[in-house]
DNA sequence: GGTGTGACAATGG
DNA sequence: GCCATTGCCACAC
């Protein structure tokens, strides 16, 4: 196991530009892992009163559901996040996602 | 160190 | 398209 693997889910979570949104999936192949996308989700379980901020709010499942809004601050609910960034939400689901969605391979 | 759990993904019907 | 099953990995207990 790696211990800093939540440090690097974190990392990769903050380097998404604004606007644009990534799936667990993408982040656990880009990690490496692959097939721990639901480690991802576990490593976002435990972003709160992470510093700096980590914009989970990008980051939703395979077929852009806001699976995780549920888990959010009630103070910055995930869509208020994502409609700050211009990113229109229905029904707990990205609007356009294959659009707005961004590969972390794409820094490569 | 085994067991259960999860903000998932891929596959098959 | 939906639902059920299976695999998967990291973590908490």
């Amino acid at each position: 196991m790696e211990p800093d693997f939540f440090e690097r889910v974190y990392e990769v979570v903050r380097l998404i530009p604004p606007g644009r949104v990534t799936t667990y999936g993408a982040i656990a192949r880009f990690l490496g892992s692959g097939r721990s996308a639901r480690a991802v989700g576990y490593a976002l379980n435990a972003c709160h009163g992470i510093q700096p901020m980590v914009p989970a709010h990008r980051v939703v499942n395979r077929i852009g559901l806001l699976s995780g809004k549920h888990h959010f601050d009630p103070h910055q609910p995930m869509v208020a996040l994502l409609a700050a960034e211009n990113i229109q939400v229905t029904e707990d689901r990205i609007c356009d996602f294959e659009r707005l969605f961004w590969n972390p391979e794409s820094l490569l």
